[in-house]
DNA sequence: TTGAAAGCGCTAACAT
DNA sequence: ATGTTAGCGCTTTCAA
């Protein structure tokens, strides 16, 4: 291509990218014109060689077909898109095995930048694991900026789980409701417990709490909400049988839903429903879904923004997006 | 890392990257031991300028976060996975020239195949664009698959669009139905006509038409279904009120069922819906929508085995994936 | 402003 | 079985 424009490998590079050095108007424009001509693209893996580093992003989630991920998805590869970077994606069930072999593989790739989203466990073992493998990968410059807190150490945006929860509780107090269940999420996750504190501080401040029965951890799945659902009903006593159920996540209350549908117990007019995220179609479910909206796609976006632009996020005070309770026909007053 | 075992750097590279090659036990274990301690992680961007060839593939899609894509998203990224590969992901919008350019992008970095979903236009001049785009990366040893349609050229996997319904036809006239109505997906894409051609067919089987009227185009979006129920409403007449809205995508229905709560009309009391794909939360929705069901993973899967064995799929023989209608609250035999 | 040449980190002939 | 060496296609000093 450089011979096609008569000029030298330097020149062509120079002119097709971006340089600092100048080229005269005259040659700059035949090498255009070759590379038009001959459909020239360049070769990305020889320019990351050579330059040490890619025009990629890397992106760890644990089920891009899950409508809180693949929000996340696209506005993490929406903001890559805008910073001219290609955003590589990786689907990891939640599994930290998974999640570490994905974290060397795109150190591997040498993306400039790793966004993590849910890959918080609470595991001391698998955290320190994933601290080596994101220390190595930010010793070879690598930026990494995470979804929900890991620790100071990374600059990190959150949906404000704790905040979040506490108003859906108070909104629920406010509505007449006393008796709370809560369908939470895994153990080994530490999302579930932030939002289950924002629950109990909210509990708390009106002299009430949480009982230990009427909280049952699952996977955060239509089909975890569901089970999670099934036990509630088979634990608890009437006199133990809450007013509302507060689902930890959308798609968990939407499992909550169904098997409420399959029991025949009307929602909200035995027992109230809420969720959180306020994913794509909470608001056209039966019953339409009172939740926590959360700007889903700008928890990506602001991932991306704080990942190539360190300076803008304070080290060890998370980005909290304002969220806000949305309520809808899943949660009226309680019966009397 | 070579000399920190004290071995060549060929014997390295032969231990840690598979190599047909053989290497002595003792060396090996060295190397590996010596790649341990130094955390030692391959190159990837210079593997693949050495061996030029990448282990990437890219996915070309409207919207990781449609619930249809996302699907689909999944079961590439999933097959890509299990073929060692790393998947590379952009959403388009369904933008012609912004997939054209993605096109481009993921030639530039070599992937080393390329699954287009949802790229089917009908605007020739935008076919040929994409034509020679695609086969000057297939020129340099990438390979594509496609879901939907693009013509013989290219191995495809479709979710049977036209036979899915004319099935879905079928169980809506069984119901009772005559006056059919539908909403239509934009006019630019090739998906949407294929669908409708099926609705015609099925419908010509048993000697009625669907009037022109009764048909609107619309983009495949929440909101595009509900602009298009909105028209309907206003453009028919009493006597050219149908007794069932077929939406040509889920994502269309659930915009076509929040425009009739809406406007208080009773689904399917008054009028039944229907959509197509059977997206997750489909059978959740109020009311549960009825469709055609669709393994959309697979459908993205397939897409990643055809692209990586040719010899797999028959040129101009589209692989379609069986489709199921599913009959779910939203249809009822019309009103009396 | 342009060109020549030395790598970037790896793989794959080719030797040994 | 192991080592030597010539690239892979580009960027970037360094000279001119």
């Amino acid at each position: 291509m450089a011979r096609h424009a008569g000029v030298s490998l330097a020149t062509a590079s120079r002119v097709l990218n971006g340089s600092t050095r100048a080229v005269g108007e005259r040659l700059a424009a035949r090498v255009r014109a070759s590379a038009e001509e001959l459909g020239y693209l360049p070769n990305a893996p020889a320019q990351a060689l050579a330059r040490s580093s890619t025009a990629t992003l890397g992106v760890l989630l644990h089920d891009v077909a899950d409508p809180y991920f693949g929000a996340v998805a696209r506005g993490v590869s929406d903001a890559a898109t805008e910073a001219g970077l290609l955003t590589v994606l990786l689907s990891t069930d939640g599994d930290p095995e998974v999640e570490l072999r994905g974290i060397r593989m795109l150190h591997a790739q040498r993306v400039r930048g790793l966004v993590l989203a849910g890959s918080a466990y609470t595991d001391p073992e698998v955290t320190a694991r994933m601290d080596t493998a994101l220390a190595s990968y930010r010793a070879g410059t690598g930026s990494v900026a995470v979804v929900t807190d890991h620790g100071p150490d990374y600059p990190t945006v959150s949906p404000g789980n704790r905040t979040g929860t506490a108003q859906l509780t108070r909104a629920m107090l406010e509505l007449g409701h006393r008796r709370f269940a809560v369908v939470s999420g895994p153990d080994r996750m530490r999302v579930p417990a932030e939002r289950l504190a924002g629950v109990r501080q909210a509990l708390a401040e009106v002299g009430l709490s949480l009982p230990e029965r009427a909280t049952v951890a699952t996977e955060f799945s239509r089909e975890g909400g569901r089970a999670a659902m099934a036990r509630l009903c088979e634990r608890l006593s009437p006199e133990e049988w809450p007013t509302v159920v507060l689902a930890l996540s959308d798609v968990c209350a939407v499992g909550v839903l169904a098997e409420l549908r399959d029991r025949g117990i009307a929602v909200p007019g035995e027992l109230s429903v809420a969720g959180f995220d306020d994913i794509a179609l909470a608001g056209d479910l039966a019953p339409a879904l009172t939740t926590v909206r959360v700007p889903l796609e700008r928890l990506g976006a602001e991932a991306v923004r704080m990942l190539l632009d360190p300076s803008t996020s304070t080290p060890g005070r998370p980005l909290e997006l304002p969220n806000e309770v949305v309520l809808r026909a899943s949660t009226a007053p309680p019966p009397s």
